[in-house]
DNA sequence: AGCACGCCGACT
DNA sequence: GTCGGCGTGCTC
């Protein structure tokens, strides 16, 4: 017997490997293996892609599997192919998009660590002693070679290891890590006999249970002595089973299920009756998610699991109580779990432990044992896609997944994307609306305000700030809004235009006021102010807003208001977030200052004011989904107010004239919806078109003559299929040290299967040449 | 990705 | 002559 096996390389081919009688479990296509690899023969991990009774390679070279560690499969078939098409789809390769999904505690991994070895070193070479001061310089005593090679950008690592270590001045270290996938460990029947009390209680109590868990044996007084006497004998054995964790703990508990309007009842009954994909929209209070909760307890009702998938800033413990209202126990699968907690829940999917689970985008492969329904909140989000290596996009995968396992699958959003809407529009998605708000309310008043025209008190409007004074004090809340951190944005030479930028990056320094220091907000990189221009010594003027100058700006007019700012610099671990999210529910905040992350999801019920400062500064990027990115953040933001009494909104633009902005307010969805379609049309954009942008890093502007070489022979020899843009420098044109360009291609959507392999293809052999790379993103949802 | 091989220039 | 740089190609 042989198996084929896929591993995490950036290769699209799998290796055979023949199957030997030393293998703790049978080989089935979805399980894990453990196999030698490479010229040392060090372990990996792979999965089972296909069994074969004969090797399709020549014997001599095929090597034999180490183990078979899971007595179950860790991804169905039907995933797999699944993977296949999300590999070919997203231009990486099958074993990359395998291991993207797969928790890492799965992993078995044989590697070799590198010490110092705190010796004498004479002399070193320049490279020698990099190396050595990235070893002395980390908090850890090893570091793996990999690290070490990513962290040094060295390439012939291995060169200089091996004269280090002949040197005396490194050790290197095999290491071997085990998986982390939670195991217990049982005692049963072995045979063989034996004498003693103790011992004959054992194994009477092992025979009349089963088995009972290692554990428990130790508790009831059993001692390791005796439990290891009779495993040593034979009398009994050890076996061990792969085990799943109990969810976290939180404290919160939400009321129980809410009765359906009879709006929501019949659109209910719509998306219950429709097999194939449905989108559910509707204005901010509609009830959406009390409807989907609904559908999904029907799924949950009929014995089958149901998988909800969220925008990563919305899994909070209140959504989860809200969750837990309707089906008691959820489990939740997002990248802040450690990996043991992400095995766990993989494996309570598999066992169908648990029948609803909740989670961030990387749970759109989770094994769901029966799954039956397929739930994607806030579809339109910007989270679901993956920004890096295998660049998915979850709502898109979750949407051919419902397809491969012939399931339904639910879109939700208050905002629907232009590519939903457009599947609606094909007939590909039937689309269902909630027409009405929930709550007795009113809608949020919004109202828009022409900053060219209206009367200012620095970047207040006078109806906002007559606005903000009126609501706080009524005792109420306001959420002021802006898309930017910082106290200014930009600091500038009067006198020359010398622009005060980042030294490895393309980007103006914002200066946050409460560090005193500028910092670079693409590489993080923090420096000392500095007043005059380096250039001609003119007194620097700075200019722009962000959040801190706004809450700055309120503490000054209204010195007796409690003012909270709500941006990754305010909060900056979760835990301080939450205290800052219950401080505001509990009302001891007037004025929340904040960025996206405080308009996402959460219901403050006290809020009864949105002041969006400057809507213009959302629609900067310079790409074709700019406007649909402002249309959303309006709507969510006004969408803030008003959910427990009467809420009012106030829009500061100055470009009212701005479509997005004008739809926005009113709600007019499919009004926007459909202008934007046209205008992607006319421009031949997506959905329209199908969009892949290539980015590549160079080191120096060296290398940029060979891309451009490079470039023309790719273009001429892809141009056939994707029109091709020219290779600009990319509107953040620097980042940490490294010149960015790319280039956008596009294609019509037809046989994009075939076209990605061609570009997967022509890439490689064109634009992976020295040390020349290039990233492939499909489908990109920025492009800076 | 990681590793070995093999081809180049610049040193003892 | 060899050392060490880097580009190329293979890994079951």
């Amino acid at each position: 017997m042989f198996v084929k096996v896929v591993l995490d390389l950036p290769v699209d081919q799998s290796f055979t490997y023949r199957v030997g009688n030393l293998v703790s479990h049978s080989p089935a296509v979805g399980k894990r293996v453990i196999v030698p690899f490479g010229p040392r023969d060090r372990l990996t991990t792979g999965v089972v892609v296909n069994l074969l009774e004969e090797p399709d390679v020549p014997e001599e070279k095929v090597k034999e599997v180490f183990d078979f560690p899971d007595d179950f499969p860790l991804f169905s078939e039907t995933d797999l192919e699944l993977l296949r098409w999300v590999s070919e789809y997203y231009c990486s390769s099958f074993g990359e998009t395998v291991f993207r999904f797969l928790p890492g505690a799965f992993r078995v991994e044989e590697s070799v660590e590198v010490r110092l070895t705190g010796g004498e070193f004479g002399s070193l070479t320049e490279k020698e002693r990099a190396v050595v001061e990235l070893l002395s310089s980390s908090s850890r005593k090893k570091l793996k070679v990999s690290t070490l090679r990513r962290r040094s950008g060295l390439g012939n690592l291995n060169y200089l290891l091996k004269k280090l270590s002949k040197k005396g001045v490194v050790e290197l270290l095999p290491s071997f890590k085990a998986d982390s996938v939670p195991r217990s460990y049982y005692l049963v029947e072995g045979e063989g006999d034996c004498k003693g009390k103790k011992s004959l209680e054992l194994i009477s109590l092992v025979r009349e249970r089963g088995r009972i868990p290692l554990e428990e044996a130790r508790s009831l007084g059993f001692s390791s002595q005796v439990i290891n006497r009779l495993l040593n004998r034979g009398c009994l054995r050890l076996v061990e089973e792969k085990t799943t964790l109990p969810e976290r703990k939180h404290s919160l508990k939400d009321a129980r299920q809410v009765k359906l309007t009879p709006e929501q009842v019949k659109v209910l009954e719509g998306i219950t009756s429709n097999s194939g994909i449905s989108l559910l929209y509707g204005v901010t209070g509609s009830g959406k998610m009390e409807v989907y909760l609904h559908a999904a307890k029907r799924v949950v009702d009929a014995g089958k699991g149901v998988l909800i998938l969220v925008p990563e800033l919305l899994l909070t413990p209140e959504l989860k109580a809200r969750v837990e209202a309707y089906f008691g126990e959820v489990v939740t699968y997002h990248g802040k779990l450690t990996d043991r907690e992400k095995a766990s829940a993989w494996i309570k999917a598999l066992k169908g432990e648990g029948k609803v689970f909740i989670g961030t985008r990387g749970a759109v492969l989770l094994p769901v044992k029966d799954l039956g329904l397929i739930i994607v909140d806030e579809e339109h989000d910007a989270s679901y896609k993956e920004q890096q290596k295998s660049y998915y996009n979850a709502r898109d995968v979750a949407v051919k997944r419902g397809e491969f396992l012939n399931i339904p699958v639910l879109l939700v959003s208050a905002t629907p994307s232009v590519d939903s809407y457009h599947m609606v529009k094909a007939g590909k998605v039937k689309s269902f609306k909630l027409e009405k708000r929930v709550s007795l309310l009113p809608p949020p008043k919004v109202e828009l305000v022409d900053m060219r025209k209206e009367k200012r008190v620095g970047i207040f409007s006078e109806k906002l700030l007559s606005a903000l004074e009126e609501t706080v004090s009524s005792g109420q809340q306001a959420l002021l809004y802006i898309n930017r951190r910082g106290f200014y944005s930009q600091a500038f030479c009067p006198s020359c235009g010398f622009v005060l930028k980042c030294r490895d990056c393309d980007v103006s320094l914002a200066y946050h006021r409460s560090l005193k220091l500028f910092i670079c907000h693409v590489c993080g990189k923090r420096y000392k102010p500095l007043y005059r221009c380096p250039k001609c010594g003119t007194r620097l003027e700075l200019k722009g807003y962000g959040t801190e100058r706004v809450e700055e700006e309120v503490k000054s007019l209204f010195p007796k208001v409690r003012v909270v700012r709500l941006d990754v610099d305010s909060v900056k671990d979760p835990l301080e977030g939450a205290k800052v999210i219950s401080q505001i529910k509990r009302g001891e905040v007037d004025v929340i200052v904040g960025t996206n992350i405080a308009i996402k999801g959460h219901n403050f019920p006290k809020l009864a004011l949105v002041g969006i400062l400057n809507a213009d500064l959302l629609s900067l990027a310079p790409d074709y989904k700019a406007s649909e990115r402002v249309f959303q953040s309006i709507v969510h933001a006004v969408g803030r107010a008003g959910r427990f009494r009467p809420g009012f909104a106030v829009v500061q633009t100055y470009n009212p004239e701005t479509p997005a902005v004008k739809y926005a307010i009113g709600y007019q969805v499919e009004s926007f919806l459909e202008e934007e379609l046209l205008f992607r049309e006319l421009s031949g954009y997506p959905p329209w078109k199908k969009a892949v942008l290539l980015e590549f890093l160079l080191k120096d502007k060296d290398a940029l003559g060979i891309l451009r070489e490079a470039f023309k022979k790719f273009s001429a020899y892809v141009s056939s299929y994707f029109k091709v843009s020219k290779l600009v420098p990319a509107p953040i044109s620097k980042v940490a040290g490294n010149y960015r360009y790319h280039s956008l291609l596009l294609t019509s959507p037809e046989d994009f299967l075939i076209k990605t392999s061609l570009l997967k293809r022509a890439v490689s052999k064109f634009l992976s040449i020295g040390s020349l790379r290039c990233k492939i993103v499909v489908d990109p949802t920025r492009i800076l």
